[in-house]
RNA sequence: GCCCCCAUCGUCUAGAGGCCGAGGACACCACCCUUUCAAGGUGGAGAUCGCGGGUUCGAAUCCCGCUGGGGGCACCA
């Protein structure tokens, strides 16, 4: 046995790789990394009736999209592969009949029927539902017929009717089951696929897992899996159970009712991979009394899996709203934050092809409009509605905007007339001349800023909520903020006698 | 019904017997900054550490019980 560490995330493919599915790869992913182990993508795809045809390729998109990369997988295969279970069928079939061989399973011919007829029987006398070992005392002769007649049959483990199962969790230490409460589980299923109990011990052993991290929701099946690595005479490995994660309200699992679950999802709707992750590290995990944004480096250095809190955490849109925009706002480059934000306004249809290399003018322009937004995203989707104006005229706005309070309206169009003159000859390139221009002209007709300034701002953006003005004014440049407020005199002056006739 | 896990502000958490009359973050409120919206700054409110027993000179921290929450009991994973 090697002390190398080497762990596995295991997803089946029956839909999206949700959050708690990533939290999972996430602490599989960074306990390998940070003791130079192996990390290593599995497929368990042995339930044919729920299986997704698409969700690998999604499941794999998403690991990407994180920066979860795996060491050996199904698509980069590796010492111990395949690595999709619905290829190692011929290993699971051996292994189960090497236990029948050895009185530890037996063939079951109970049909699904009478299955759940007895378990409704248990339910209604008030005991625990389960299977009640009836083939598991068939005669050797009688199974022979039954088989040699082409019965479907299924293969059940023998577990022991008695004593105790102890497992030793990670977190939680000693576990123990009394044996005569287990089920006598089905490893081999009618179809010739494993069950998830058979094909995981099975592989992991084969592929040499040294810790399985997987969530709360397998301790229950522990005992079994280690009666499983017992009867093969298997070591089994460390076991590590990873607290649940709720739903906002605490009742239950995440679930899609609750929101975006889907990794995919909160990546379209313009969240960071870094953010993700951050979060998803903190949910269970916390380094210290302070620190709480963490690079993917600090996590690798930092992340203890031993002081993973065994409690169940709920799942907080908000704070990974927050962490969201501290990312954009804080962490990221401006050069990176531009280069993410290309892709968004290219599919919105506001920046040619070519911004996407960064030599060219268009990504300069880019550039220099996100950062004018960049404390302003919460979501990189937002890049385009708030800064659509610097790439497509305005949109039509009502000419009531261009009015301040307790300002006369033709006081106001004389004002954006004379805006329009003080800036004929202003320096665009150069902030602070904008801005002292604009306030020397607001003192000199007697104007609060704001008074001045939103009409302005309405004129150039079309909105009421914009950057700031002059910091916008210099991307704009002359020529686009001078026929923009042009057009503002022009929609106010004929708006005003429409106003005044209507009283 | 049976089995198992868990339990600190609304939420995520720090806390591994005295440093805790419990610290941080999100959310919330107020103020400051201010040309809008953000961001930022300052401050505030918010937890009798679920309850009850122990152990101890001393318990959020150890033990027991209760309660509450969650998970599991398939030829699903």
């Amino acid at each position: 046995m090697t002390d190398q560490v080497r762990v596995r995330f295991a997803p089946s493919p029956t839909g999206d790789l949700h959050v708690g599915g990533a939290r999972t790869a996430l602490f599989n992913w960074l306990f390998a990394r940070q003791h130079g182990g192996a990390f290593i993508l599995r497929i368990e795809d042995t339930d044919q009736v729920r299986l997704v045809g698409q969700s690998i390729a999604g499941i794999i998109e998403s690991l990407r999209w994180l920066g979860l990369h795996w060491d050996e997988g199904p698509d980069i295969g590796g010492p111990y592969g395949p690595y999709v279970q619905s290829q190692r069928l011929p290993l699971y079939r051996e292994h189960a009949e090497r236990l029948v061989l050895a009185g530890q399973a037996y063939y079951c011919f109970c049909t699904p029927e009478r299955l759940e007829r007895v378990r409704q029987e248990q339910r209604a006398r008030g005991e625990p539902p389960g299977y009640d070992r009836h083939c598991r005392y068939l005669l050797p002769a009688a199974v022979e017929e039954r088989l040699a007649r082409g019965e479907p049959a299924v293969i059940r483990f023998k577990m022991p009717l008695e004593g105790e199962t102890t497992i030793v969790d990670l977190l939680r230490g000693e576990i123990t089951y009394e044996n005569r409460l287990l089920q006598d589980l089905v490893l081999l299923k009618s179809d010739g696929f494993p069950t998830y109990h058979l094909a995981n011990v099975v592989d992991d052993h084969y592929m040499r897992i040294s810790h399985i991290l997987r969530a709360e929701e397998w301790i229950p099946s522990a005992p079994l899996h280690y009666q499983l690595y017992h009867a093969f005479g298997w070591e089994m490995p460390v076991l590590c159970h990873l607290p649940l994660i709720l739903s906002p309200d605490g009742k239950g699992k995440l679930s899609k009712r609750h929101g975006a679950t889907g990794v995919l999802e909160f990546k379209r709707q313009g969240y960071l991979p870094e953010a993700m992750i951050n979060y998803l590290a903190l949910l269970g995990w916390a380094y210290d009394a302070e620190q709480e944004i963490f690079s993917r480096e600090e996590l690798i250095e930092k992340f203890r899996l031993e002081e993973v809190n065994p409690h169940p955490a709920r799942f907080n849109f908000e704070k990974l709203l927050w962490m969201n925009q501290y990312y954009i706002n804080h962490v990221l480059s401006l050069d990176d934050l531009a280069r993410r934000c290309v892709p968004l306004l290219q599919e919105a249809g506001l920046v040619p092809l070519e911004a996407s290399d960064p030599s060219t003018p268009a990504y300069a322009y880019v550039r220099e409009v996100v950062a004018l937004v960049k404390d302003r995203l919460k979501l990189l989707t937002e890049v385009v509605d708030l800064t659509r104006f610097f790439f497509t005229e305005v949109e039509d706005y009502d000419p009531e905007l261009l009015l301040a309070r307790k300002v006369e309206p033709e006081t106001m169009l004389y004002a954006l007339e004379r805006v329009i003159e003080t800036l004929r000859t202003a320096d665009f390139s150069d902030e602070a001349d904008l801005e002292r221009r604009l306030r020397g002209l607001a003192e000199e007709l007697g104007l609060k800023t704001g008074q001045l300034f939103m009409p302005i701002r309405v004129a150039v953006t079309g909105r009421t909520v914009s950057p700031g003005l002059f910091e916008t004014l210099r991307v704009l440049g002359r020529e686009c903020s001078l026929t923009r407020l042009a057009a503002a005199r022009e929609k106010l002056a004929e708006y005003l006698p429409r106003r005044a006739a209507a009283g």
